[in-house]
DNA sequence: CGCCCAAAATTTGAATGCAAAATGCAAGCC
DNA sequence: GGCTTGCATTTTGCATTCAAATTTTGGGCG
């Protein structure tokens, strides 16, 4: 009996940060929020130490803001803050590509392939979430492909930063459209084990998204109505700090 | 009066984190030791919670590796971890000065080059010490001109993982000698704005800096000895997680 | 003599308690 | 009447205490 239970093998203050992370990615706490410990502490039903834990946590992925003797708040990028990030993250991206079409395994092909008809079926289907489950597979199993665990740690970080605003974007047909055609690319290229061409797909998929993204929340239909400029201030000099 | 005060504004666990960090980077907490709480607790003179909430940051940034329930160590990098650290720090690096080719301003380049000469002189000088100071210091502003705080956060995150490595890193001459050929032709490409030449450059760099981590790791002289098979594979297993 | 199991001791993880800082409010002052 | 100042309340930060898990050690058994 190898690994029968596998379960509760998770520290407290891991699984609050979970529950966490998914509370801001999803707007259940809305971005500029102050995160309340005694609030989160009987709502979450732990106490405020590993409450305070995963704060920090948080803190360091660039979730949240901690300010000293002031508590936390659930970060609210800015226009220059998404710019940032999605220009990381497709150099990031670019270079997981040409990393992976250098090594990526035949199996490992394979089961990309087997991602994208299925994201392909939930294209057809109109099944946005669905859609966005395989992308993420997809994107993920590129970037293990890759075979640079630094790599991927790195990604998760700085896409964790907007993914909340991903997580949010209604694409129109065009978008979508275009978006999958992509993909049908990146498979292509990936098949034929081109690294130049890979890294240009991505980094272009990427720039895409971003603009996506950008357009959205430009239009206010992400941060619903607020004043941007009021935290997004802080937010850039806290940003740069150590 | 507005910048008159700005002492003490910070808190305790970051004061911990930054002492903690210094001792793990300098060496004085040896890789793949364990960090017992309490010895550190008499030792920094604070209380148990601060110390662990800066555990818990040294682990996030991947400085140590924490087991549940069993405590943190030292992260005890493989040769594979400074491939893929590398890697990934090649590819910032290599964007990095893609990005401040582009966006550099006068006055920054010439902070650079008034940085430049003063590492020149240290080479002169033989000062080895100060001469990694002015290094980390273009570095830093090569990553500065960017202009993207993620981009330079990340790279900070990445490069904390092998510091330790590259603090410890007595270069010989010949090696030495070519680092500063390299830095000159870096600052031309900087010069002549010319971002392809810049990214190539500073990515021939890190590769050069990599080779000369990695022959001394093989040679066991920054890893006094060692069984480096021991933890390096749990170290992997740890890497790939969330 | 070696191996295995069990109980004690150490160590980590979580909860509570206490002190300091910040926020909000109201009264006094200009 | 608006602004500042002092006090009360709330909230954060750190220390201490309690509980759970792990490692160690001692003894018994094969």
């Amino acid at each position: 009996m190898a690994e029968v239970i596998a379960i509760a093998r998770l520290g407290l203050h891991d699984q609050v940060a979970a529950r966490l992370r998914t509370m801001l990615v999803e707007g259940r706490i809305p971005p500029g929020a102050k995160l309340n410990e005694r609030e989160l502490c009987e709502q979450l039903r732990v106490s405020r130490t590993p409450l305070r834990e995963a704060i920090k946590l948080l803190a360091a992925e660039g979730l949240v803001d901690l300010l000293p003797n002031r508590g936390a708040v659930a970060v609210k990028l800015s226009e220059a803050d998404v710019r940032n990030a999605f220009e990381v993250l497709a150099g990031l991206e670019g270079m997981s590509g040409e990393l992976a079409a250098q090594r990526i395994t035949d199996a490992e092909l394979a089961e990309v392939r087997a991602l994208h008809y299925e994201m392909l079926a939930c294209h057809a289907r109109s099944d946005l979430s669905g859609y966005y489950r395989l992308n993420a597979l997809i994107h993920a199993a590129i970037n293990s492909a890759a075979k640079n665990p630094v790599l991927s740690k790195t990604y998760r970080d700085v896409n964790g930063r907007v993914q909340s605003l991903r997580f949010r974007t209604n694409q129109n047909a065009a978008k979508w459209k275009l978006a999958v055609k992509e993909h049908g690319q990146i498979l292509d290229a990936l098949d034929a084990r081109d690294p130049p061409a890979l890294r240009a797909l991505l980094v272009e998929h990427l720039q895409h998204k971003r603009d996506t993204v950008l357009m959205l929340l430009r239009a206010g239909e992400i941060y619903p109505h607020a004043g941007p400029a009021s935290h997004a201030s802080i937010r850039s000099q806290v940003a740069g700090k150590r």
